[in-house]
DNA sequence: AAGTGGTCTAGACCACGAA
DNA sequence: TCGTGGTCTAGACCACTTA
């Protein structure tokens, strides 16, 4: 378990407090410096703190106005990186994992160059099948660099949400990823662990999951074609 | 002619001699001390150049080794909202419409909500099967208001690209895009169109484009699966 | 043990927006 | 003009990797 830096303090402090409702959307946030007296931290920490927030739309920063909190509540135009059983579970499904395993594998080639470490070698592999309602609907597969995850072994069939359990019990906040998307034909395999038939649709994601710019995980997760539909949002068009 | 903050200058110093292959893929870069002298600033504006470096993945900082250069050349894209043509001849291919089909027909209801103007009645629909190399791989559905492409119809078979189309000739900028993409098994109509075989596997998307917040455009795409992976990035996360 | 990046401070001055 | 955020400095100490 990491220390927690003071601007990550400060980050989850106000954050909390937007959720709470104790800053208006649309209002401002009090100015960095009573900040600085708030939180006992320098103007430095304060500002890498808003950043965060300002990243993820929480507030906007604006010179010589303040910072406004924005509407977090009716966006529904974010790219967030969450993971299939939390977007599930906020449409009102229960989900858990049929079974879980977790072993240790060798890394190949392309792994390593996923992770930018060619040194790397020993992977964790944990294997689920995810339920939503008791019903199959993704075959999930999730590697990570096993110097980052002591014991997880131990955790098997204790956590549901990967990215949520990584966040509590390592301190590893996946804050990025990016993702490869196919539409595939289940195989016999595929079908067999679904519940479906062979030559039903797939929809197939390839995830590199990242905490600080340094990849952390990479997801390979099969999801029933005609149950889950990926929400998306794109923004900008010029760089 | 605004002034460029000193740390900019240093990312795009370090920027461009990444790209001129002054510093090799997978090598390390000067310490952030030697850098301080090179380009005469603090070792917190060398900090902030480097950030910026590693958020594009041009490099990857590892506390108590260095900062090494990585393979720019293969690194993945930002979620742009570009159109698959624009995508697939950014990867080398030819693209063009086979046949090109402008209609009208009547909103339904459901479009209306997408529009979010229950008095839009009529639209302007346009379909084509797209080409690759010759080679069929989406067919295009996309439905316009009427008002805001006026005479489009003379246009028919004239562009290939609806989105820079639509920039250059009616001055509308897609800025932002909402997608719905699931995995789908191809009709006999579809695989028809598309010469594969029903049953072969089909990326559907569903999108919603807007230009300053205001829906603009509602596009139907489907791929055939096994030619088209869609690429997205992620970034923040709800808490 | 030495050297790298990671965090943090206290203070300075600049640029922009609103009154 | 005043107060906001934007940039930048010089220096301190911590945490991690490697030898």
């Amino acid at each position: 378990m990491k220390k927690m830096p003071a601007y990550v303090k400060v980050y989850k402090g106000l954050k909390a407090e937007i959720l709470d409702g104790e800053f208006e959307v649309g209002e401002l946030l009090p100015t960095e410096t009573a900040l600085e007296d708030k939180f006992k931290v320098s103007r430095t920490t304060i500002r890498r703190a808003m950043e965060l927030l300002a990243r993820e739309r929480f507030v906007s920063i604006k010179q010589g106005r303040g910072t406004v909190v924005l509407d977090y509540k009716t966006r529904q135009n974010l790219n967030l990186v969450t993971s299939i059983s939390e977007t599930l579970r906020k449409k009102g499904y229960t989900v858990k994992p049929r079974s879980m395993y977790i072993d240790e594998v060798k890394a190949t080639l392309k792994q390593q160059e996923n992770f930018g470490e060619l040194e790397t070698e020993t992977l964790i592999r944990i294997q689920r099948v995810q339920l939503a309602d008791d019903k199959p609907i993704a075959i999930m597969r999730n590697y990570l660099k096993a110097d980052m995850v002591p014991e997880i072994k131990l955790h098997v069939n204790k956590f549901t949400s990967l990215y949520e359990f990584l966040e509590s019990k390592y301190n590893i906040l996946i804050d990025s990823a990016s993702n490869k998307i196919t539409a595939k034909i289940a195989s016999f395999t595929e079908a067999e662990m679904l519940g479906i038939n062979p030559g039903d649709s797939i929809l197939h994601i390839s995830r590199i999951c990242y905490c600080r710019e340094e990849a952390v995980c990479l997801d390979s997760i099969s999801i029933v074609g005609d149950f889950y539909e990926l929400e998306i949002f794109m923004e900008g068009r010029y760089k």
